[in-house]
DNA sequence: AGCTCTGCCGCCCTCTGCTGGGGGTAG
DNA sequence: ACTACCCCCAGCAGAGGGCGGCAGAGCT
């Protein structure tokens, strides 16, 4: 007979075919003596891997399992394919068994061609007649899988005694319709159940020829616990079964045979065949290098070959070289003819493969089948999700080669190795702007957040004028940069910024708001108040000077320096305004700048501005001019200027007045610029009337 | 049984685009 | 000193291309 590998993964069905269905040749070239020899390819190790893998688990005979069985008819011959079933630890009475304890049961003959230690164990039974079962018990303890490769035994006789009655196993047969169902619930059966730890075969014996009922078993071992939305084992059965019997209806005609397993059809015997072999696991092709095994000597051989590297399909366009003939027409489509059968329905997407196509239809469907399971994202492939756990994991598989900085995503580091270590880096121009950028990703924000149309208007900060696009605005806003928007409405004062056209508001008003708590006395500008607290009542305070490095003249100002660097030819103006700091420099160009402007507009009467230019750049008296004695009446002096009341104005009060010092006079005299040796020289400009303050 | 084709799954890669923090600059 | 702005940059996800490998089925 035909060799039949045994399978013991754990197929939920007893698998039945009909010795007419399969060929008439193996079944006489396992004959032998009426012994049917088996013949299984798996690898020991491969064994030992199923069995761990839970095929040959203990388990519990929960279930009610189903064994279906084909119709007896007479005179055919079947081959079944037996199914383990687990049962609980308590086997007790299978111990004793004996390596190779097949019980011949009255009128059976069992052969094993293999027998190994332990393996099949046959007890009396209650007799059937024509249609048998037999049960077989296999002690867990005692099974090697590597040793029960042939389970395959003939029965000779017409009957072959089941599982016996003392045994308590209960089988039903269902006679009519050809079943065999093992009944869980059967009390016996569960008695059983329950004191062994068994894996049964249950066997169904079908009628033979009177001569030779010959009956095949293959033994295949079958997990009870079932996965859920699988069919029972029986329930498989039974569609094997089924199918065995509507295929057998047929005979006579032009067949095709139906596997109900599936949907499976085909007009060929050895098609049928070969397709029930995929509802096995049968793998009976050991590769010797990795022990992997095929069902095919064709998948072994391209198995083997990516161990080898052999290619033996060669790309006519391109030097590249395949296993299969597949990979090869595949990657044509690919690389060289660009075909794409598979088109979506739903745009103009069109892939190679199918599987390419699927992936691309979810991002239509917005399925997202792959769930984290630490967040809640899903993504829409497996190779998504697996690189979003990296973000779990905190791993990062790619490392900068030169600076050894690590990503988590190749293109990551690819763009990094560009731009950081990378000559010649592509930069990309902005379309609407001057504006260069490194990465495209990046001026495309810069793109949206600047070129970008918006619907609402945007409004200029500081003239009725709109825009609607962000760059528009910034630039149009920058033409009002040194624009003197504020124009006082008394004369014709105009500055860049409204704090100042407050303050000049102010000389028209006459208003005061800046009180000295110290001497009550009202300031027009805050930083008046400031100067007036710091040179009256600030003890610690001492004024700055700027002396000509030339004649050793001081100044209060750094104007008045200036200018008089400009008739001395010192360039002490020209030298501070040129320092290497560059905040120094700004703010003494500024300083000049102000200073000039200050002059300006005292030129054009615009007093307030002018002294607003001086008195908030820093300008102080110079102390070594004024004794911190006079220092009191030297800053009285200086605020009644900064108030408004001119030098002249002073000189006539000094000069109306009586008690007017010379350290008075002095003062007018710095106060008016005039240099001290004019004072000296002249001495009393004015008198030597004492001014009274 | 072997060859061939097709289908499917998985893996890895690239390209792309968005996001948000960092840091420099200018106001 | 503070703030707004904007480019730089790494992180991360979406989409798709290409190939490796295996399984199943038609055909010879």
């Amino acid at each position: 007979m035909a060799a039949t590998e045994i399978s013991v993964l754990s197929e939920q069905f007893t698998k039945i075919k009909e010795l007419e269905l399969m060929p008439e040749k193996g079944l006489k070239e396992e004959e032998k003596d009426g012994v049917c020899r088996e013949k299984d390819h798996r690898s020991p190790s491969e064994l030992e891997a199923e069995r761990t893998s839970g095929a040959f688990q203990d388990s519990v005979l929960e279930e009610e399992v189903e064994l279906v069985l084909a119709p007896s008819e007479e005179s055919e011959k079947h081959i079944l394919t037996l199914q383990t079933v687990h049962f609980t630890s308590e086997a007790v009475e299978l111990q004793d068994m004996s390596l190779l304890s097949i019980q011949q049961q009255e009128g059976v003959q069992v052969v094993v061609q293999q027998p190994g230690p332990g393996l099949l164990w046959l007890e009396e039974g209650p007799r059937q007649s024509l249609q048998q079962y037999a049960a077989i018990g296999i002690q867990q303890e005692l099974y090697s899988l590597q040793e029960i490769e042939v389970l395959q035994f003939h029965a000779l006789e017409e009957n072959v005694m089941v599982a016996s009655e003392d045994s308590k196993l209960a089988v039903s047969l269902a006679e009519t319709a050809g079943l065999i169902k093992v009944e869980e619930g059967q009390e016996k059966n569960q008695l059983l159940a329950e004191r062994t730890k068994e894996q049964l075969f249950f066997v169904e014996t079908m009628s033979g020829d009177e001569r030779s009922d010959e009956i095949v078993l293959t033994v295949s071992n079958s997990n009870v616990e079932e996965q859920e939305d699988q069919p029972t084992a029986g329930q498989a059965d039974a569609e094997k079964a089924r199918s065995t019997k509507n295929q057998r209806k047929t005979k006579g005609a032009k067949q095709t045979f139906h596997c109900d397993v599936c949907m499976f059809t085909s007009s060929r015997m050895s098609s049928f065949n070969r397709h029930m072999k995929t509802h096995t696991n049968e793998k009976p092709h050991l590769c010797h290098l990795c022990l992997k095994t095929f069902r095919t000597v064709t998948l072994l051989r391209n198995h083997v070959n990516t161990h080898t590297g052999t290619r033996p399909y060669k790309c006519n366009d391109c030097n590249m070289a395949f296993v299969t003939s597949g990979e090869l027409v595949r990657h044509t489509r690919y690389k060289h003819t660009h075909e794409k059968p598979f088109k979506c329905s739903m745009c103009k997407y069109a892939s190679v493969e199918a599987s390419k196509l699927k992936r691309h239809v979810r991002s239509h469907t917005g399925e997202r089948p792959f769930q984290c399971c630490q967040c809640s994202y899903a993504s829409r492939d497996t190779y998504k999700l697996k690189r979003h756990m990296r973000t779990h994991s905190g791993e990062k598989p790619y490392e900068c080669h030169i600076c050894h900085t690590r990503f988590t995503q190749s293109g990551t580091m690819k763009i990094h190795i560009l731009q950081k270590h990378g000559e010649n880096v592509p930069k990309y121009q902005c379309p609407h702007c001057a504006t260069i950028i490194a990465r495209k990703s990046d001026l495309r924000v810069h793109m949206r957040n600047l070129h970008a149309y918006s619907a609402a208007e945007l409004k200029c900060r500081y003239c009725p004028a709109v825009f609607h696009e962000r760059y528009a605005l910034i630039q149009h806003q920058k033409t009002h940069k040194n624009e003197k928007r504020f124009k006082c409405k008394h004369c014709s004062y105009a500055c860049k910024q409204e704090r100042h056209m407050t303050a000049h508001i102010r000389t028209h008003t006459g208003e005061k708001p800046f009180t000295c708590l110290s001497c009550n006395k009202c300031f027009r500008q805050k930083q008046l108040l400031n100067a007036h607290f710091r040179k009256y009542h600030d003890a610690n305070f001492v004024p700055t000077v700027y002396k000509c490095s030339k004649c050793g003249k001081g100044f209060s100002r750094w104007i008045n320096l200036h200018r008089h660097s400009e008739k001395c030819g010192s360039g002490e103006a020209k030298s501070a305004a040129s320092g290497k700091g560059r905040r120094t420099r700004k703010r003494k160009q500024t300083i000049l700048k102000e200073a000039t402007k200050g002059q300006k507009e005292a030129a054009n009467g615009d007093e307030a501005a002018a002294e607003e230019a001086s008195t908030t750049k820093g300008e102080q008296f110079p102390g070594e001019m004024f004794p911190v004695a006079c220092r009191e009446t030297t800053a009285r002096v200086k605020e009644e200027v900064d108030e408004g009341v001119t030098c002249e104005m002073l000189l006539n009060m000094m000069d109306n007045s009586a008690g007017c010092t010379g350290r008075m006079m002095l003062v007018s005299a710095w106060l008016l610029g005039r240099p001290q040796e004019t004072y000296n020289q002249g001495g009393r400009r004015r008198g030597s009337r004492r001014v009274t303050w």
